[in-house]
DNA sequence: AACACTTCTGAAACCAGTTTCAATGCATAT
DNA sequence: ATATGCATTGAAACTGGTTTCAGAAGTGTT
């Protein structure tokens, strides 16, 4: 088979250029100093000496057809013939041709890049630790791959460095931000990227009034069936742990969860039974302990997040106190740790799969004006021994 | 005091320009059509009434300068006087200026960005949920961010979907692989990046021949304390738990420093006391299980990794085994779950603060062009309740 | 006073693509 | 045969910075 990418369409190799057209003799000239061959990267080591790229020019050149040919047909733009197409492809695959996407950002104003923010809560420290994260990362990842945009990832661990230059200096088209608990305190930052226009989500608690842009765990529904779970096994006593004031949107749900199962079934809201704790192994273990100690006997806990309720664990423990004869326990996230303690522990599993996937989905209809519908995300209930039995 | 931003530099009202400059005038357009007050961003929400950003050329207006002087100012560029570097400064801060890096990219063709590339093991998909994984990434955003550098992030799944395109259509500068055990997969392929120029850092063990690409913890040594502290408490028949075949070879360093211990303590290495092992819980379970009921009773398990040494302690526990009185246990990379275990595991921390902070470090220097210096992190003992007491 | 040497600045080239616009060729409609 | 329409294509404008180059202003030397 002859070579087609020497066969240069009739009306490409026009003569009648007589000026000498400064800006493209100056273009050309890249395509000139560019010899490439597949596999003849020997030079490329030697320091001073890296081979030059190839450029959409010197592809149009070896198929014979203009630049913008180029650029419309790797692109598959509408508006190329198949022939063409054809034609450029190989000619793209033939000197390892890259589109810069510099260039291509740069004239396109659009980046195909997407950027996660990642908030430590400063007092614990645990966000960071807590292999929730990890997972949801892994799907928020993919979930843009698959999409064809790439994830710029960025801890931040004061609300000073703040990254909304992630979207002015247009790094990136839209922003995704991650944080455990308290994260209204860097809402009145979010506000203001209303005010210039920038694409976000937000993983968490709804937050009244902005629908679109908060996207959470159903955590009333989760939290009232961990607690429904306990009472059907005849629990009654049943202790809550976590911080429910504002500084935790998310355990402050979980507790109406609490408060809702426990209405349905009759049983009164014991004030006493509540435990205000922030997310950590160390807290729970001592606030069980404390509750215990003043409020005298209990026959279940449930903990705001797995955490907690594997800290209460280890204080039932100490106060000689079976898991789950004496007291059940439930938690919530299904940490990696879960299934490992001893017992087991029986929690509300976070769909990290379906979480990732909706961040990303929701987010890519606010950068196209898409409405946004699901904000949303099921929890399932994983029995294992911590509850007493299936 | 007046404004000094209106004061113009003699010299800059030049009023010798009559040629029509048809380059300039429609850059200089740009300028004209953007009337910006701080705060009022009210028609940002307007659809297609977005407002322009402003350019560098705003700027120069506003300051009574250039735009290559702009330019010079905000980067620090040594020659700019310091009265127009403020007057700049205060410009840019007056229009909310962001430099737009597409641009910078393209021009400078540098991209301050690195790609990390997580791998997942395709057999146990553990990588994902092992907590250290969580940490690594986190030090090495961290690390990235000190620098000044962005960080994309890919999660590869097959080894097809290969990235090393992150660097040749300059999204990133270097490349950081990161994934547990089996890598040499894909080695083959980054052998490839050499050929390119690329500049990249692997995790793991070191790959003869490649000494300063490739970053990891010291295997050999660490294992050698862990098993030296099972000796040192009078136990002698020790079980190895992992896979040490080519595709783990980190696993094989450790089994290294296991054999060094015993040797050092004059005890025999026994083979039947090693399990193959792949990195995963139900693997370690099963292992030890078919172990003991095999060789009899032993009296301590060296565990390759956390998730192996969790998993022979519920294998212990299975066969009325107490840990640690009948059986110690020592783990490797000091996972979220290891002080939660019960009894708490004994195991080597790998330090991955100084991990990523080194990964970041050499990768730079790779860049750059420095000389690589260190390529292996300490592992530090951390004693808990699983190994036997203090 | 003439000269060399810095230090600072502006004009224009440059990076490598995408997008606009006008032109071409060809098929179909009149 | 001519007008109309459409699919393709190329030339040139355009994106917003950085970098080169040359010139101006200021200082020090002889």
């Amino acid at each position: 088979m002859g070579d087609p990418l020497r066969v240069l369409p009739a009306g490409t190799s026009r003569p009648d250029l007589k000026e000498p057209e400064p800006r493209r003799a100056l273009r050309g000239r890249a395509a000139d100093c560019y010899h490439p061959r597949p596999g003849e990267h020997q030079e490329a080591g030697i320091k001073g000496m890296r081979v030059k790229r190839p450029t959409s020019f010197d592809i149009a050149e070896l198929a014979g057809v203009s630049q913008s040919t180029v650029s419309r047909a790797l692109r598959n733009d509408a508006m190329v013939s198949e022939d063409t197409r054809q034609r450029v492809a190989q000619a793209a695959r033939l000197l390892n041709y890259k589109v810069d996407v510099n260039a291509r950002n740069l004239r396109s104003q659009k980046t195909n890049t997407l950027a996660l923010l990642l908030y430590e809560d400063p007092v614990t420290s645990q966000s960071l630790i807590n292999p929730f994260f990890l997972s949801m990362l892994s799907s928020i990842t993919k979930a843009s791959a698959r999409r064809g945009y790439d994830l710029l990832i960025s801890f931040q661990q004061s609300s000073d460095d703040w990254s909304a230059d992630y979207a002015a200096s247009k790094r990136a088209d839209g922003l995704i931000f991650l944080g455990y608990g308290d994260y209204l305190r860097y809402v009145d930052k979010i506000s203001r990227l209303d005010e210039v226009s920038t694409a976000f989500v937000t993983w968490g608690p709804v937050v009244p009034g902005q629908p679109g842009h908060f996207i959470g765990s159903d955590n009333v529904h989760g939290a009232r069936e961990g607690v429904r779970h306990l009472i059907a096994r005849g629990r009654r006593r049943i202790a809550f742990l976590g911080d429910i004031s504002e500084h935790c949107p998310e355990f402050r749900d979980r507790y109406r969860g609490y408060v809702e199962a426990l209405g349905e079934a009759g049983l009164p809201v014991i004030e006493a039974l509540y435990a205000d704790a922030a997310a950590s192994e160390e807290v729970g273990h001592q606030a069980i302990l404390d509750l215990i100690d003043r409020e005298g006997p209990i026959d279940a806990v449930f903990g705001a997040c797995d955490l907690l309720a594997i800290g209460a664990m280890n204080g039932l423990r100490e106060r000689s106190l079976r898991v789950p004869e004496d007291v059940a326990v439930v938690g919530f996230d299904d940490i990696v740790a879960a299934p490992f303690t001893s017992p087991p522990l029986t929690t509300l599993r976070q769909d990290t799969a379906a979480a990732g996937e909706l961040l990303v989905e929701n987010l890519l209809r606010l950068i196209e004006g898409r409405p946004i519908e699901t904000t949303q995300i099921a929890t399932s209930l994983v029995v294992r021994g911590s509850c007493g039995g299936l």
